[in-house]
DNA sequence: CAAAATCGAAAAATCGATTTTCGATTGACG
DNA sequence: CGTCAATCGAAAATCGATTTTTCGATTTTG
């Protein structure tokens, strides 16, 4: 396997195991959460002090950031958040229908009994629980985030190729954190999001590859246009670019 | 050896431009050219003195030669070369092909004249000079590897896509570095490249797509099968991993 | 005899100080 | 009045020392 797909520490266990790691995990949730601004630039001294751990630290954190396409570094210049732009949004979500749609091919391919049942597991999660917080709908349910991410990482997981895998999850990290961008300028719009991952699901169990990628598709494009609607506060994000 | 950018660094001007940098590029030179072997453990200490600089330095090189997939980090455990493996170089290619397929279809769409132009002078480079090094035939002639690089990428350089071409990129790196493990092993079998990339391009100026991937994909899986025969080398080289 | 505990050398991780470079400001000059 | 260059503080880059963790060999124990 690649060092590419995000590092959620895998052996079984708990947190992370270095001091590093921590400050890139705490660094990668502060900017797909957005409380780090794209294209803002990062004082490696001020985030040292915040967290209480060396330059060092910080540094090494930011240079593995740069993997994920989270972060951006040059030389002499130092770091800085990612910048947005709508020609990326669409980079990222067209490349994403073809990469991920790639997957969820071969998956359907190679996908065992074992795997649909994983799947249908991961859908029924997923609908456990809201979308928005119930005390505040402004803001995304971190739970539901987490068990949508798993979902889709079911669909494709049996596609057989880490290298897919790895770029699917480096574009779906791009997704997300232009998703959080446009939460709080959502309308109220009905958009049933649950009905286009049921579709998905319907598709792959009947194991029809085309309309599930199709199913797909859609539900790609539709997230991609919504988040568009907001594009003023993703102009605005980008006035440090 | 020109600093050929990838990922998201620096375009601009020539050389490293901090000593970071410049650890960077000699140890992604290095480990290409297999001089650094697969799945070797990576001395921190070893390599800052090599290279006359700090720990921190060489530190940071490792933690970018992750986003290439070149390197391997673990918490408490240090850099390794990433490992080489049969199935590795399956999932390379065939990823390849499909993401430099899509790419090439991509540029055949929108490319306009002058990328035409700007394949057709990177086939003459290449072909001005030899695959193999006059003096020593089990060696790859560097500036023809330069030109080979040069060429593909000029294939695939009018997708208009920056995720597509970083990916391919990645895999472009990763392949090259599974070639260069075979050439010592490699047969005098009679092996017609030119005509391979000359199939590549005519396809292109006539702008037919279908037969223009049909070629890339037999270029790419040719170019595995040769590698698999030096699979003894591979399996002695992976032994550290 | 095998498995577990231990111990020390080696390597990774972390730190704070120092050096180098950048970018903006300011002042001189055409 | 505008342009260019020297200057100065801020920030990045680099370093070597220190702390923490791991790995392998040896010893102890059931």
């Amino acid at each position: 396997m690649n060092g590419i797909a995000f590092g959620l520490d895998v052996l079984g266990g708990g947190g992370p195991r270095t001091l590093t790691s921590a400050v890139l995990e705490r660094l990668r949730a502060d900017i797909l959460s957005t409380r780090l601004v794209p294209g803002q630039k990062l004082h490696i001294a001020g985030l040292a002090k915040q967290f209480s751990v060396s330059l060092a630290a910080v540094r090494e954190a930011l240079s593995r950031l740069v993997a994920d396409g989270l972060v951006q570094a040059s030389d002499q210049r130092g770091f800085r958040v990612s910048p947005v732009s709508p020609a990326d949004l669409e980079d990222v979500t067209c490349t994403r229908i073809d990469i991920e749609g790639l997957a969820l091919r071969r998956s359907i391919e190679r996908g065992d009994r074992a795997w649909l049942a994983s799947v249908e597991t991961a859908f029924a999660a997923l609908n456990a629980v809201p979308f928005r917080q119930p005390e505040d709908p402004a803001i995304h349910n971190e739970e539901w985030i987490a068990r949508h991410r798993v979902f889709h990482r079911a669909l494709v997981n049996a596609c057989g190729s880490p290298w897919l895998l790895g770029f699917r999850d480096i574009l779906h990290e791009q997704s997300e954190r232009y998703r959080r961008l446009s939460i709080r300028r959502e309308t109220g719009k009905s958009r049933d999001v649950e009905a286009e991952h049921a579709a998905i699901v319907d598709a792959v169990l009947r194991r029809d590859a085309d309309a599930a990628v199709a199913a797909l598709t859609q539900h790609f494009l539709t997230t991609m246009h919504l988040v568009e609607l907001a594009a003023p506060r993703i102009s605005e994000a980008s006035q440090f670019a």
